[in-house]
RNA sequence: GGUGGGGUUCCCGAGUGGUCAAAGGGAACAGACUGUAAAUCUGUCGGCGGACGCCUUCGGAGGUUCAAAUCCUCCCCCCACCA
């Protein structure tokens, strides 16, 4: 393959490459040599719920992989006991080695979802910053300057605000860049907000008379609400781990406006295909069409295609034609008849009996398709029916000696 | 160390003795509508009891009062300025 070729699948849906002309050099004389060039990402195992915006860098690295590269992952076990400075808020409680290693796993558990495991090497900053004593720490510290730091958007944005910044919160891109000099990084991929990490990671890979590594920057994924970055704490995220109609689901509630966004950076269909499909949007289309095929793309990426078919049709059962879902968890209940409002909540259908009685009165509630709003209501459970809340909850209720019957 | 300003329900944020389960916004949930779990509109949004009642909540612990998120004491935490 060309280096013009390699390029261009490498740039796709890249917001910045600093500098460009270093990233094919750097690839030239990789082909040359036959060494795989080291691509950097660093997650901090604070937690292990993966979202699918956390995988643009992701995917971008498998395709790394493919053109024969080394993909490695930065466990930051010392810098999630900072938290990085760029999320919003506070200080985090340190995690024991234990959580850290849990984490981890899980979290690669997730990765390789995308990732190819014989190419993708994994290593703990403990491994470098676990040895380092107090001088050496002085010494990184004091190649930079706080005026350098504080330039940085989100710190000074934070200071000015009056919000606590801590002392060891400036140390993350110390933290950070160093790993490049350990790993001997040529390139770092991150979302345009790890600007400032990644490139201080450069800065020191000067310092430690390294060559550079490459920035490598993807646009930040939209949440589903349409208004923020993709965020765990934000609520608006869809993870690795939802189940596929759930990813499905998701995608469905995006504002329409981004949903080329999506197309763009959370799917790999060519950019040929993507501006036909803006093209069908601009021409009035509705746009429930690209949004259902978003979601099948989205969902057959990481479940097969077969996944992604499925959920299609599941999601128009249920919701354009009101049909109750094929599978319904069951519940086998032995009282009968029962209050309407017990049976909400045992079920685990309503939360309290405070909220049972609110969908009673929303009109929220049927069984077997027909409404109940008599809070007082006795249900007799001779036969199996369907209870259902609001529109995504269902429950099969079961007659304990029916069930028994059957089997 | 000094001075001043803060810590409120999932989040932001109003509230300075009773009319406060606590304004407003966001999130979430429900209904209508629709093209979708979009948008829009309406409603709900601590818990328990069939509303009126009761219980729990306003950084923590005590106290004053018939009555406290609101006043007092001590403590913990955050911010700013001065050193």
């Amino acid at each position: 393959m060309t280096i013009e070729q390699q390029m261009k699948i490498i740039s796709r849906g890249v917001e910045e490459i600093i500098p460009e002309e270093d990233l094919i050099k750097k690839l030239k004389r990789s082909e040359k040599t036959g060494k795989p060039l080291r691509i950097k990402y660093g997650i901090d195992p604070t937690g292990y719920d993966v979202h699918i915006g956390h995988l643009v860098p992701i995917r971008k690295m498998r395709e790394f992989e493919d053109l024969g590269h080394t993909g490695v992952i930065i466990i930051g076990d010392y810098t999630a006991q900072i938290g990085d400075p760029t999320g919003r808020d506070d200080s985090r409680p340190p995690l024991t080695a234990d959580q850290v290693k849990a984490n981890a796993e899980r979290y690669m558990e997730q990765l390789y979802m995308v990732l190819d495991p014989a190419k993708t090497e994994v290593r703990y900053q403990s491994e470098w910053f676990g040895p380092m004593g107090m001088s050496e720490v002085l010494k990184l510290m004091g190649k930079f300057t706080l005026a350098q730091f504080m330039a940085h958007d989100t710190f000074r944005k934070r200071y000015e605000a009056g919000l606590p910044l801590g002392m060891h919160e400036i140390m993350y891109p110390i933290l950070q860049g160093f790993d490049s000099v350990a790993i001997q990084s040529d390139v770092e991929l991150g979302a345009t907000e790890q600007k400032f990490n990644i490139l201080t990671g450069r800065d020191m890979q000067r310092i430690f008379n390294q060559e550079e590594q490459i920035a490598l920057l993807s646009p930040i994924l939209m949440g589903t609400d349409g208004k923020e970055k993709m965020s765990k704490s934000l609520n608006n995220y869809i993870a690795v781990f939802d189940p596929p109609q759930e990813k499905y689901g998701k995608v469905m509630s995006i504002p329409d406006n981004i949903i080329i966004n999506y197309f763009n950076y959370a799917t790999r269909l060519a950019i040929e295909e993507i501006e036909e499909i803006q093209k069908k949007l601009n021409a009035g289309e509705n746009p429930k069409f690209s949004k259902q095929r978003l979601a099948r793309e989205i969902v057959a990426l990481y479940h097969g295609e077969q996944a992604g078919i499925d959920a299609d049709e599941e999601f128009n059962r249920i919701f354009s034609q009101k049909e109750i879902p094929t599978d319904i968890p069951d519940y086998r209940c032995s009282e009968s008849p029962i209050k309407i409002i017990k049976l909400l909540t045992i079920t685990g259908l309503c939360q309290s009996s405070s909220e049972a009685k609110r969908m009673l009165q929303q009109n929220a509630v049927t069984i077997d398709g027909e409404k109940i709003s008599d809070m007082e209501a006795m249900i007799d459970i001779k036969q199996d029916f369907i209870l259902k809340v609001g529109k995504r909850r269902f429950m099969r209720i079961v007659h304990e000696t029916n069930n028994l019957q059957k089997s």
